[in-house]
RNA sequence: GGCGCGUUCGUCUAGUGGUCUAGGACGCUGGCCUCUCACGCCGGUAACAGGGGUUCGACUCCCCUACGCGCUACCA
C-alpha cells in the first residue's frame, strides 16, 4: 500500500479517561497515528466518557500529556476541536439518540420491556439445555399500541437492536483477511438504557460514521463486535470503515492480555520486577513525582518518570506486533512512518518484554550527545537534592565529566543518582561493608602500598586522568606489583564502592584535595577498626 | 456450551512450496579485552504445538486434535 492508493485516511483512537495512559493502548494508538501519517491522513482522538460523569478532564490529562511526550499527536481531538466537535462521547448523546429513533423508524431496532429478570430467565433456560441463546421477543413493541400495552403494565424499555437471524456477515480484515460470521450467532443488543444514555456499539458507529472514519484500527478484542456494528452502520445508512484487528499485548513470559486491571499483580511479575526495582530505587530518590498508583511498568509514566526515552519506548512498541524485514530494528519517526503498513503487522499475540525495552532505551541513550544527556540529568539530580538547583557551572562541569566517565553505564536518566558520592563532602562518604573489609581492612599489603601512594599525591601538579594513569602505572613497576594490588583500594577509599567507572577520571573528577581527604578518612576509619 | 481469532528459539521476529542441516535481535552462556563494573569483540545455547492429508517436495496449502486468547453484558 502506498500514500497514492489511499487518500482521505481518517483514523481514531478512542480513550477512557482512566487517569493514565496504558502501554498496550499506546501501541494501538501508535499504529493508528502511523497508518494516519503514513498516507497523509488525520488521528483524530475521541474522549469515550460516557461511563464517567465528572472528574473528566482531570483523568484524561495523564493521558493526552502521556502521547504529547511520546510525540503522537492528534489532528483534531479535545483541547484542539476540529469539523466535527465536540470530541467527547458524553457531549454528543443527542445524536445517538436521533440515531436509536432512525432505527426503531427503520424498524431495525425495537423498544424491549422485558423486565431484567425475565429476559435472564429465557437465558439461563438455554444455557441449562446448552443450546444457543435467542430471545423470544415477547416483550418486543413494534408499534406505539403495544408500547402503552407494556407500559400500561408498569414495564420500562430499552432499546434492542433487531438483529437478522439468518444469512452471514462477510467483511474484510486488513490483518486477517476475509471474516464470515453467522447472523444467527449475534444477540439482539442492547443499544439504549431506560434512562436514555446509549451504549458502546452504538455510539462508537455513530461517531466513526460523523467523523468520517475510514479505517477502524483496534484491538482484537474487538473482532467478534465488528458484524454488530456493521449491522448497525449499514442500518444508519453510514460508509463501513475498513477494518483491521491488532493482536493484543501479552504479559511477559505469558499469553495472557496485558490488563490494566490487574497492576498489583504486576508489580510481583519476575520480568517486571527488575525494572521495577530499578525504577523504585530512582523514584524514592527524586520523591515519586508520579502517583504510586500510577507507578508501574505497564504504565507510560513509569517510564517517564525514571527518564527513559520516549523514542525508544516508541520504537520498541512499534516492534511490538510489527516488522519491516528480518533485521532492521531502529527506526527514527520519518522511517517508521515511511515504511509502516497494516500488511506486515503480525496475526499472533506479542508480549511484552520489559528486557528488550530497556536495551532499546540504552541504546537510545548511548547515542545521545553530551549537552543532551545533560539536560536529561540534571533535573533528576535537582530533585534528589544531589546539586543546587540552578546548576552552576562548576557543577554542570562536574556532571558533564561523570556522563563521560560513566559512558555506557547510564542507560537511564535516572540512573544517575548512582554517582552522589560525586557530590558528598569528603566525610560523608559512606563505605561499602565488604570491599571496605576485604580490599582495606583485611589486605595489609594492599593497604600498605595506598599509604606509600598517599604520600605522593601531595607533589602532582597534573591530576587529569591520562596523567594519573601514568602515575599510577609508574607506581606499581616500582614496586614490582600489578595493578590489582592498589586499584581496589584507592577505589574503594575514594567512593566507598567496590565497582564504578575507571579510576583515573575518578581521581581526576575528585580533584588532588579530596583524594587526599578521602584515602586519610579510609585510612583513620581503619584504623579505628583494628 | 456456541462462535471467532491465534500457535516458528525463553521473548520479539524473518520466512508466502524447493535458497531452511530455519536467519536476525533481546535474554542466557563460554572466552577475549581489562583496575572493578559496564561497553566492545569472538563463540555457544535454543524453535517450525501434535496428527493426518495434498504434492516429486511442506515451516509455508487443507482437515482434525491440543493449547492459548477473545466475544457471547443495560462494560468498553
Amino acid at each position: 500500500m502506498t500514500p497514492s492508493t489511499l487518500s482521505n485516511v481518517r483514523v481514531r483512537f478512542a480513550p477512557s479517561p482512566t487517569g493514565y495512559l496504558h502501554i498496550g493502548g499506546v501501541r494501538t494508538a501508535l499504529f493508528n497515528w502511523l497508518f494516519a501519517r503514513h498516507h497523509n491522513g488525520k488521528f483524530i482522538l475521541r474522549v469515550d466518557d460516557t461511563d464517567q460523569a465528572r472528574n473528566v478532564s482531570e483523568a484524561l490529562q495523564p493521558i493526552m500529556d502521556g502521547f504529547k511526550w511520546l510525540g503522537i499527536d492528534w489532528d483534531e481531538g479535545p483541547d484542539i476541536n476540529g469539523p466535527h466537535a465536540p470530541y467527547y462521547q458524553s457531549q454528543r448523546s443527542d445524536l445517538y439518540t436521533e440515531a436509536v429513533n432512525k432505527l426503531l423508524e427503520k424498524g431495525l431496532a425495537y423498544k424491549d420491556y422485558s423486565k431484567p429478570e425475565e429476559f435472564a430467565a429465557e437465558r439461563q433456560a438455554a444455557e441449562k439445555e446448552k443450546r444457543q441463546f435467542i430471545y423470544s421477543r415477547t416483550w418486543m413493541a413494534e408499534d406505539d399500541a403495544q408500547s402503552a400495552q407494556f407500559e400500561a403494565e408498569g414495564r420500562d424499555f430499552i432499546v434492542r437492536l433487531k438483529m437478522p437471524r439468518e444469512g452471514k456477515c462477510e467483511f474484510h480484515d486488513m490483518i486477517r483477511g476475509d471474516m464470515s460470521f453467522e447472523w444467527a450467532g449475534e444477540q439482539d443488543h442492547v443499544i439504549q438504557r431506560k434512562d436514555g444514555s446509549c451504549l458502546y456499539h452504538l455510539t462508537s458507529v455513530v461517531d466513526d460514521g460523523a467523523f468520517e472514519i475510514s479505517h477502524v484500527i483496534r484491538a482484537i478484542e474487538h473482532l467478534p463486535n465488528t458484524p454488530r456494528q456493521i449491522f448497525i452502520g449499514q442500518s444508519l445508512g453510514l460508509d463501513i470503515p475498513e477494518y483491521a484487528h491488532l493482536p493484543f499485548v501479552a504479559e511477559p513470559g505469558s499469553s495472557n492480555k496485558l490488563s490494566k486491571r490487574k497492576l498489583d499483580k504486576y508489580l510481583k511479575n519476575r520480568d517486571f520486577k527488575v525494572l521495577y526495582d530499578h525504577g523504585e530505587q530512582i523514584a524514592t530518590q527524586i520523591g515519586f513525582s508520579a502517583s504510586p498508583e500510577t507507578f508501574n511498568p505497564v504504565i507510560v509514566d513509569f517510564y517517564r518518570e525514571i527518564g527513559f526515552l520516549p523514542d525508544a519506548i516508541v520504537n520498541y512498541l512499534l516492534l511490538l506486533g510489527w516488522s519491516l524485514d528480518d533485521h532492521t530494528e531502529d527506526f527514527t519517526r520519518e522511517a517508521m512512518i515511511r515504511d509502516f503498513s497494516l500488511d506486515r503487522i503480525n496475526k499472533a499475540p506479542a508480549s511484552f518484554d520489559p528486557q528488550k525495552l530497556t536495551s532499546f532505551q540504552s541504546r537510545y541513550m548511548w547515542r545521545l550527545t553530551l549537552d543532551e544527556k545533560l539536560e536529561m540529568v540534571l533535573p533528576y539530580m535537582e530533585k534528589a537534592g544531589m546539586i543546587e538547583t540552578p546548576a552552576s557551572d562548576d557543577t554542570q562541569s562536574r556532571v558533564k565529566a561523570i556522563l563521560e566517565a560513566a559512558n555506557e553505564r547510564i542507560s537511564l536518566a535516572g540512573d544517575i543518582l548512582a554517582y552522589k558520592e560525586f557530590f558528598l563532602a569528603d566525610d560523608k562518604i559512606e563505605y561499602e561493608e565488604k570491599p571496605f573489609r576485604k580490599r582495606l581492612v583485611n589486605a595489609d599489603a594492599q593497604r600498605g602500598l595506598l599509604i606509600k601512594f598517599r604520600r605522593k599525591l601531595p607533589e602532582i601538579e597534573d591530576f587529569s586522568a591520562q596523567n594519573m594513569d601514568i602515575i599510577l602505572h609508574d607506581f606499581v613497576e616500582q614496586e614490582g606489583v600489578g595493578m590489582g594490588m592498589i586499584v581496589h583500594a584507592i577505589r574503594v577509599a575514594l567512593t566507598g564502592k567496590a565497582v564504578g567507572f575507571g579510576l583515573f577520571d575518578i581521581m581526576s573528577i575528585l580533584g588532588k584535595a579530596s583524594c587526599i581527604n578521602r584515602i586519610d578518612r579510609a585510612l583513620k576509619l581503619v584504623a579505628q577498626q583494628q
